[in-house]
DNA sequence: TATGAATGAGAATTCATTCAT
DNA sequence: GATGAATGAATTCTCATTCAT
């Protein structure tokens, strides 16, 4: 195992025992006994306890970040090419799940710690927390300029519809085996259309049109 | 200030600490410091770090219980009495907030403390997290008998809600001086009921007969 | 319950419990609440703790003190009066278990903590301690003065003689419903007078004849 | 020094400062302090303070149990071989006393803690005194079966020669630079042995016999 | 006199971090 | 690089003693 192995090897143990314990209640002595490491290695690795928990945090919300980019871009891409802006969304949702569904650990982390707590790393938490924010408000701001949304205020929405995703996510995605990810995906998206479509909508044609996008087999991919 | 008084005190005071830094960063040191009593005092009232802490839990849930309990009750007899199902309902919400709203720090102690973490209380937590998330599930139940949902999986739905809900409170009540509770239980019912009324309802004249329900002058009651 | 009969129900209290669970273990709380007093009125008979510790120690020894003094007198009339000194020896031993009989939360006490711990009151334990000591090594001479003894280090006698005694009182008398405390005086009488007899004594005789010197009814005098 | 070196120095420490001053008195600081380790690093060596001194308690009657054993034995063979067996008793005796003195920490913390205080351990060592003196009345029902013991109740006889061994010890040979533990010896045993003789017996010759059997030159072999 | 709420020094124990090997 | 023994600051909790009522 060469150094960035071994580095690469204890964040991911660190990720999954802080998961489990929070950050507090897990020890090093825990991360090392689970790494097969000594004490002292560690932190030829990382700088301190609080170190390793903020690059946990951090890599969450860069691969968070990455999708919500991705998703944007997906979101514009449709608008401009004139294509299904609807099923932009239904992806966009979709890979929210995915990219969750396959970090449980860093989920975990994050939502499980997020909240003020006044450790230093909670500066850090809100501070990228509202990054994220604002990433999904700026789509819905995207939406809103083609009409894809009644009239209502973006702020309060973008809380509902963050809050939902990840009380879902808690709910029904974590710590369980086999998920439909399809199937929640179609089900969060038929729920928040009907809540954002401007009057006079038809909203069953929208939704047919927003699944119709989407063509996957076997739903493993991620 | 007799004991009953200084019991409170120092509740009030460690509910406070623990909202702002959470349970293993709080140490007994910062309430008594804070009470502006002596270390020894503390165990006069309270026989551990941890029992103070789930009694302030415990009371969380105790009020939110009887806020879901006085909801139900709402429901139904406006279902009984054949009358404002949905007026009922918007109530229900702004309740849900109020109590939020006038219990800050129990309400980030929980929601902060909340997610799996295998101290004693997290057990206690997911129990009655369980149980208000029950209640919930319940009152659409009752409203889904009633026609007034569409055809949709409720668990997911009461996820959704519930995420809604904590994350509305958290981004848009918790921490801000003043916050327009009627509006904002205004924009949150007509969110969801949009999100869940069957196929043909007429939306807007659900929405004004929801709100026609509400008289309230000056939203500062609570 | 005028002063001096609280001081003394304090004391009562204080020695059974301190018999109990040795001094740490013991409380202010626990002395106060079996007497049925608030905690600062245990300060207004005693000035700490310690100080009632003490006393009860002092007043072991003072009554033991009184038990041996007498015991002494005793040997010396018979000596004087040409009495049976052997009977009185008998005697003396049976008035020591009576004693501790009497005292058992008192025996207890001194018993349980008497050994070299650096507590300010082991000085005046061993003090007291070699008080009894002193006392019983003088009746040894007196006897040896009167060639009631064979040759033999007293010094050594004497150890084990308070030895004997102190075990058979932790053994046989502490925590019994009923012992036949004739019974174990003549037992352990004959024990050391076989182990202390000069050579050629008749020790038949000498048993029998300390044996006879004692007329008891009912021996529950005590 | 290595792990074992340090760990019998701690012991070590520990027992000399729980010797004098007792359980509850002794802190982790003091032991530490002596040790000149860290506070820590006590406890990378014992999982508690009650843990240590368990382990002091144990290793006392370990020790005690293996020199009882070896006495039996010696007394059997004895018996047996025709040898002896007054010699053997007076080896026996010698052999407790050279334990007692060789180990005078652990001898001061069993008898100094003994005695029925409502500690965790007040119960082991309880258990394991039962066992001591069950030894010891062993020892005393062989010599009764071959008539070496007068008629007497062994029960208290076994109470009268415990105390006496505990006392002298105590008082003759703890905290004492040179004793002449073969003198001793030789004192405790005609003590005991004409206290227990059969009538009849020439105790003269009885010791005489016995002190012959022992053939030592310096006593200080311990 | 009597009270008991309040106190704070001191106890055992934990654990992130260091550093000599 | 790798190790893990050593550290000590910090934590929770106890209890003898005081003092205002």
């Amino acid at each position: 195992m060469n150094g960035w192995e071994r580095r690469e090897h204890i964040l991911q143990v660190a990720a999954e025992i802080f998961a489990r314990k929070g950050y507090r209640t897990t020890s090093i002595t825990d991360i090392v006994e689970v790494a097969g490491i000594g004490r002292g290695t560690f932190y030829l690795y990382f700088e301190s306890k609080r170190e390793i928990f903020l690059e946990l945090i951090e890599s969450y919300f860069e691969g968070f970040a990455q999708v919500l980019e991705e998703n944007q871009r997906r979101l514009e891409e449709a608008f401009l090419e004139g294509g299904n802006a609807l099923a932009a969304w239904r992806e966009n949702i979709y890979r929210v799940f995915l990219y969750h569904r396959d970090n449980p650990h860093l989920t975990s982390i994050v939502y499980g710690e997020a909240m003020g707590r006044d450790e230093d790393f909670s500066l850090r938490v809100d501070e990228l927390s509202r990054l994220a924010r604002k990433k999904l408000l700026e789509g819905f701001r995207l939406m809103e300029r083609h009409r894809m949304l009644r009239d209502c205020d973006l702020e309060t929405v973008t809380s509902m519809v963050m809050g939902s995703t990840i009380n879902v996510i808690r709910d029904r995605l974590l710590g369980r085996k086999r998920v439909n990810l399809e199937r929640l995906s179609d089900e969060f998206m038929e729920y928040h259309i009907r809540a954002l479509a401007p009057r006079g909508t038809d909203i069953q044609r929208s939704v047919r049109s927003a699944m119709k996008g989407v063509k996957r087999g076997a739903e493993g991919a991620g």
